[in-house]
RNA sequence: GCGAGGGUAGCCAAGCUAGGCCUAAGGCGUCGGACUUAAGAUCCGAUCUCGAAGGAGUUCAAGGGUUCGAAUCCCUUCCCUCGCACCA
């Protein structure tokens, strides 16, 4: 069956290509890939299930536009190539054996550029080869230099609009390479944090000590300093002041915005019991500690006994050989569940010894999220919650006491590729996109309310993320990319040139007719925003653009991963409210679910992963296709398990094998084909609901194994020997067009075979013909269904041979008792209801019964069914009769039809309605 | 830690936003049968327990609550996934 999978391909090369029309459009995009790798079937479903929409709505007479194009700005590949140029081993292994590059193409591969062209071209052709229905002339990559232009005109709005701010901003940053380094260049603490200290400064002497302090606020608890004895510190002169900090300290600091001289060299012991003294807390003594690491921040402590677990114990410990003992924590925040002193409960309640004892980290985190979350300081100190507090000591003590920022990662120790270790550095000049604007975010916000988002639940996910984004450091000193405008030593970040390029794609194709030089920012103005200015180069051509624009734009749908809401997603929506009016915002987002493989997570540097390309060959792309829109709907996540696809296929097959027998099918049309038709007309509705939705699971459910279950009962009720009627060939057409944007090339390749003309991938989607819905016929079959399952279950608890079979109808006095309990509001009151009437009270025990058995069975049945029993008459007698002969065929014996007569049979009396009684001899 | 979303039978997965159609759709797997030289494919049946009459009982992470009635509503606990930024 994949052999035709090519033949499908060829008919298919330019015809998705979609210009405007008087039509209507529907326009989606997705998330263009960075093509660093070879897809797996993860990144597979990404672009099969917006096809699989792209699809549907074609059928449906839209202009559908799908384009894509290839993101390689950034650094990453720049990474890859310098590591294969290395002949690094790990990434060798990954690029040779796991994504199959040829070694010749591999060798290439020290110019990054040829990384992304081989990966975007297999990209292409394996997309090809799922049947992507992309309008391929609007393929463009990041670096071409007609985007660039493009990304200039972006900026330069940006930068107009304020948006665009310059700041210092903190980095990870490795000496050797003389770079920032981000997580992909690390070997090692890609998880570390950088921490934002805050230095407390002591005056001693002419000297200043740095203390380097998370919690600043706890200023007023300081009793003493903590000096490690063991090592020897430095004097150093920074920014024109003495400083005396460990060496390791004095390293750092030079990369963090600040002159530093050494002046000479002051051993620890020397420190010790030394008095400093600070505005805000006075003289204190600084004394002995070994817990103090040279390597952390400045290499002193300032100690808040009160508070501070590690500070509490070293003080107890001094005190225990009789040292200092005139020295009382001094507690300054009270908290719930501990104390006068927290420090001091904590460290009691766990009975720890000393401070060497290996729980005293826990123990530290401990008191500090306590405090933080719900500590508030004395009244003395201003009385607030410690999270604000802690804010507002750091800012009076940088402004009014000298106090200085200083970074350092969170204690782990950070590494770069090269070997050397990572620094925090501080990074000048550096530009933001304002994120943090409330007038913008508020824009933002507004826009979002209009926006339909898919699923629903996502909303409250982006609206946190809108309140929550802070200024985006968007420029980057290494990679590739576009050059910021107005300071060309910055090039545009990956996330910041990726946002409105949705608009570009409705003219991609066109302006590459035009040379990059000519396409200066009054040019996008125009097409964009229809600005005209003087002396705009080629004016015609460009209005052909300017149509193209506004007959695509705004996208109604973009799809993409729920890992990107708190970027991307995000983001795209700022930079549209900042340059594009209103009738140019997005209209509608859809957020996927993650790609997990045999239920562990899909990853190409775990190398777990499987590709789509060799999924492709190995099943067939329907099959691909079918599995992976099939098996979760689109948000959630999906398992993709070898086993369950094979099944899938098999699937695939089933579907081939009956619209072929069904073309054969000639013979005249009898009641059950209506049955057949008729539920047919439900399923093109669902289907048509499901998608429009973007359920693609349920889509499948209804349009395939809900056709399938129909058949097998139709096939069940055909007299014996017949194949099917020729109703049989409506349903195909139907069958195959329903299932069209799910497996395009066996629908496709049944389309011809069924004698169609065209592609089915124009082919009208089908319409539900309410004229063709037989209600009575559907429930008849309903009853008949049900009846059958019933005299089975209790052919198989009785195991002797029956000899005949009898059906008993219920009386018309207990359809009068069904619908009176069927229509009443107030069950528990319908039986005084009933046994007003005379009638029904001479029947006595018997209508009691009857309202009993008659409420139960309401309750069980659906709801529908229910209430077409209550309006409509329905002639079970006559239903039965003329089910006789499918009956006696299905069960080998002979049957009868009578009214239910207990006299006769004592089950009789269990006949209710749409429920005869059985009775099997 | 914080924010968001989840935990349903051997597995995947509907249902849960509007409590009674729920022993819980559908698919897979497994078992039995038909077909076949055989396998595969296909078709039929079974798949929580009990039952010689279409029924009954016990289940929907764990515990508690609301209700005549809860997988569905409320509370608590446990577990999983995603995000927490300069990285695409």
């Amino acid at each position: 069956m994949q052999q035709f999978e090519s033949t499908a391909g060829e008919k298919w090369e330019q015809v998705f290509e979609a210009n405007p029309s008087d039509r209507p459009k529907f326009y989606i995009t997705v998330a263009y890939p960075y093509p660093s790798g070879a897809m797996h079937v993860g990144h597979g479903r990404t672009y099969i299930v917006p096809d699989v929409i792209a699809r549907f709505w074609r059928m449906k007479g839209f202009e559908v536009l799908y384009p894509m194009a290839f993101h390689v700005t950034g650094a990453p590949v720049i990474g890859i190539s310098k590591r294969i140029a290395r002949g690094d081993e790990k990434a060798i292994h990954l690029y040779r054996d796991l994504y199959k590059v040829p070694q010749d193409v591999l060798e290439r591969f020290t110019n990054p550029l040829e990384i992304v062209r081989h990966f975007s071209e297999e990209y292409m052709r394996v997309m090809k080869s799922c049947g992507l229905s992309i309008d391929w002339r609007r393929k463009f990559t990041t670096v071409d230099p007609t985007y660039s232009k493009f990304i200039e005109w972006q900026w330069k709005h940006l930068g107009e609009g304020e948006h665009v701010v310059k700041g210092a901003h903190p980095v990870r940053y490795c000496p050797q390479c003389e770079n920032p380094v981000g997580d992909h260049d690390l070997l090692e603490g890609d998880k570390a944090e950088i921490l934002k200290f805050t230095l407390v400064m002591f005056q001693y002497g002419d000297s200043l000590i740095p203390t380097a302090t998370l919690r600043p606020e706890t200023i007023y608890g300081v009793t003493n300093l903590w000096i490690n004895p063991a090592i020897t510190y430095v004097k150093v002169k920074v920014d024109g002041r003495t400083w005396i900090i460990s060496q390791e300290a004095a390293d750092k600091i030079l990369l963090q915005d600040h002159t530093v001289e050494v002046m000479g060299k002051i051993p620890g012991t020397s420190l010790i019991d030394q008095k400093v003294v600070h505005p805000l807390c006075g003289e204190v003594p600084i004394l002995p500690a070994e817990f103090v690491d040279p390597d952390m921040a400045s290499g002193v402590v300032m100690s808040v006994p009160a508070h501070a677990p590690f500070d509490y114990i070293a003080l107890r410990d001094l005190q225990k050989a009789g040292k200092y003992t005139t020295i009382q924590p001094v507690p300054l925040i009270t908290v719930p569940g501990y104390g006068q002193v927290p420090a001091k409960d904590a460290v009691e309640r766990l009975g720890v010894e000393n401070q060497l004892d290996s729980r005293m980290d826990t123990l530290t985190q401990e008191v500090y999220a306590a405090e933080f979350s719900s500590g508030k300081l004395y009244d003395a100190y201003g009385g607030k919650p410690v999270r604000i507090a802690r804010d507002d000591v750091a800012a009076l003590m940088l402004e009014q006491y000298g106090s200085v920022v200083m970074y350092e990662f969170d204690n782990r120790t950070v590494v770069c590729r090269c070997g050397s270790r990572v620094y925090v550095k501080i990074l000048h000049d550096q530009w933001f996109l304002q994120y943090s604007d409330p007038a913008w975010k508020a824009q933002v916000s507004e826009h979002l309310r209009d926006m339909a988002l898919v699923p629903p639940e996502v909303r409250v996910e982006f609206e946190r993320t809108v309140g929550w984004l802070k200024d985006w450091a968007c420029t980057r000193r290494v990679g590739l990319g576009t050059r910021l405008p107005w300071d060309p030593a910055w090039l545009i970040e990956p996330l910041s040139d990726s946002t409105i390029y949705m608009a570009y794609y409705t003219i991609a194709h066109r302006i590459r007719e035009f040379a990059p030089e000519i396409l200066t920012p009054e040019v996008f103005e125009y097409i964009f925003l229809g600005k005209e200015s003087p002396n705009l180069p080629e004016r015609e051509k460009l209005g052909k653009l300017r149509e193209e624009f506004l007959y695509w734009y705004p996208y109604n749908y973009r799809f993409s991963a729920k890992d990107l809401i708190s970027n991307h997603l995000t983001f795209q929506i700022f930079h549209h409210v900042a340059i594009f009016p209103k009738p140019s915002l997005p209209k509608g987002m859809v957020v996927f679910g993650m790609g997990l493989l045999n239920g562990a997570k899909m990853s190409s540097s775990k190398g777990n992963v499987f590709l789509l390309e060799d999924a492709v060959q190995e099943f067939g792309a329907d099959t691909v296709r079918m599995f992976l829109v099939g098996s979760a709907e689109p948000w959630q996540d999906f398992d993709w398990r070898n086993e369950l696809v094979i099944s899938t296929k098999k699937q695939i097959e089933r579907l081939w094998n009956t619209v072929i027998e069904s073309s054969k099918a000639t013979e005249a049309d009898c009641g059950i084909d209506t049955w057949l038709i008729s539920r047919l007309q439900h399923h093109i509705t669902r289907t048509t609901e499901a998608l429009t939705k973007f359920q693609t699971r349920q889509a499948l459910q209804e349009a395939f194994f809900s056709v399938e279950a129909d058949l097998k009962w139709y096939r069940r009720r055909l007299p014996d020997g017949s194949k099917g009627h020729s109703s049989l060939k409506e349903l195909s057409s139907v069958w195959i067009r329903l299932m069209a944007p799910i497996i395009p090339f066996t629908a496709e390749q049944l389309w011809s075979e069924t004698g169609e003309m065209g592609l089915v991938s124009f082919a009208p989607w089908p319409k539900a013909d309410d004229s063709r819905v037989y209600h009575e016929i559907e429930l008849a079959e309903e009853l008949l269904l049900r009846t059958v399952e019933d005299i089975e279950s209790i052919m198989k608890l009785i195991q002797l041979t029956p000899s005949s079979l009898t059906l008993c109808i219920a009386p018309d006095w207990k359809y009068d008792i069904f619908k009176t309990i069927a229509r009443s509001d107030d069950r528990s009151q319908v039986i005084r209801e009933i046994m007003k009437d005379e009638g029904m009270r001479a029947r006595g025990k018997d209508a009691t019964d009857a309202v009993k058995q008659c409420t139960t069975l309401i309750h069980r049945l659906p709801p529908q069914i229910v209430e077409a029993l209550s309006e409509g008459v329905l002639d079970e007698r006559d239903i039965f009769d003329q089910a006789k002969s499918f009956l006696e065929s299905e069960f080998g014996i002979p049957v009868t039809v009578v009214p239910a007569d207990p006299g006769r049979y004592a089950k009789a009396a269990a006949a209710l309605p749409f429920k005869p009684a059985i009775v099997i001899e």
